[in-house]
DNA sequence: TAATTAAGTTAGACTAATCTAACAATTTTA
DNA sequence: TAAAATTGTTAGATTAGTCTAACTTAATTA
């Protein structure tokens, strides 16, 4: 097997995100290339390298989609970095919202004895501390279906069970609110005209829009 | 500050620790290459760049130097690796062989407030697995002055306390030879001609080779 | 459906890190 | 001290990953 970069991780990686997100199996060059801060003309080189390397599949002007192999890899780097991600968090005393950066660098170590090890210092996690699911070894990224705070109604009371967005800034907001994962949210009132609304939180009420809560998962 | 990548900082350790071996301040170019396993060419294009961060200074066919910051830098990634041994070997039970070409890897993240929670999980560590020990944050690489078992005269006992060599072949063979950090080693014979020891520990004789004798430290 | 806009690709250039081969300076030694 | 050996440097090339600018194809819409 032929060594594999960072960087092509890396992009392994947001395709299977983007595509697991969209629900949709095939991605775009623009969406891809604006997902990890590139331009498409980069993206594009590189997607002809790793379809070279048999681990994406596409043809001119038409939609990505990972190989088996593509994908298994991808499906492994998700894996580490939430492993990374509960560690932190767990044993190191790191906050929510710091978590993602640093477990952004650690994903990419190479030892799969260190990951194996790491797991079960940690004592199999089934969910990192965004609630989003580790995929176990050599297994797959399991597709759960997820409301969003957005589609709640009305006067109806839910729980916040993950995130959608692990950037800092948003989980930075998302505190201040007072949320946190397991956390009971009211929906008191929602405008018509732009969807903000109005969500109240241990007994403390505030406005939130609608970007924010389409980035938060409920049950 | 100015990014320093990856291969930059191993640039650096290597200048630290060739110098510190060999107690001298001043390391040659073809030295520097072969410890890192480049040709000479390309250590001496990556001085010049290091020269112009004010890492290192030199003079064309003159030794190199590291300046106060590159030292700093150095000793920092120093730091890292060494805590992060501790880490594998405590926590994750890595064997003693395993954890340098891990920490090799780990001690590359970039983020200070990582590796001062890791200290302080591990409980402030003074020495790491091998028995080198950890500098403190923002300090400096300590000179202890060492003897190593070629020094030690036939009939006297001594104790190991570190190796110098942290290769998995070099630990393998430790290991097999029934040695272990603050084991004790009697000395029975050594030959003129070629140095070649017998040494007990824990009852169990062995020849080992002057090679062998030089990368073990005692007291 | 033809024109416009969006999406994707190509060509050519740049930087970092590496190499080989040739050359220059310094040190050793006969 | 002059020749040989060692050590260090330069020039020119290569690869990965990135860019800009120009171009092509596909999708949308008037």
């Amino acid at each position: 097997m032929f060594m594999i970069s960072f960087t092509e991780e890396n992009y392994l990686k947001a395709l299977l995100r983007i595509s697991f997100d969209s629900g949709e199996t095939g991605v775009g060059t623009n969406e891809l290339a604006s997902h990890l801060g590139v331009k498409p003309a980069t993206a594009n080189d590189m997607l002809k390298r790793l379809r070279d390397k048999a681990l994406v599949d596409f043809e001119k002007y038409k939609k990505i989609t990972l190989t088996r192999e593509g994908k298994n890899i991808a499906t492994e780097v998700i894996r580490k970095h939430r492993l990374w991600e509960t560690f932190l968090y767990e044993k190191l005393e790191f906050s929510w919202d710091e978590v993602h950066d640093v477990a952004e660098q650690l994903e990419h170590i190479q030892s799969s004895k260190l990951i194996d090890k790491l797991e079960k210092f940690l004592d199999y996690p089934a969910f990192d501390p965004h609630g989003d699911p580790i995929p176990s070894k050599g297994g797959e990224l399991t597709k759960q279906f997820r409301k969003t705070l957005l589609d709640i109604p009305v006067g109806q009371l839910c729980k916040m069970v993950a995130v959608k967005d692990n950037s800092s800034a948003f989980l930075q907001y998302v505190v201040k609110v007072g949320l946190g994962i397991n956390n009971e949210i009211y929906v008191q009132s929602r405008q018509e005209y732009d969807a903000l609304m109005v969500i109240e939180v241990n007994g403390v009420a505030s406005s939130v829009s609608e970007k924010f809560a389409e980035n938060i998962y409920v049950v």
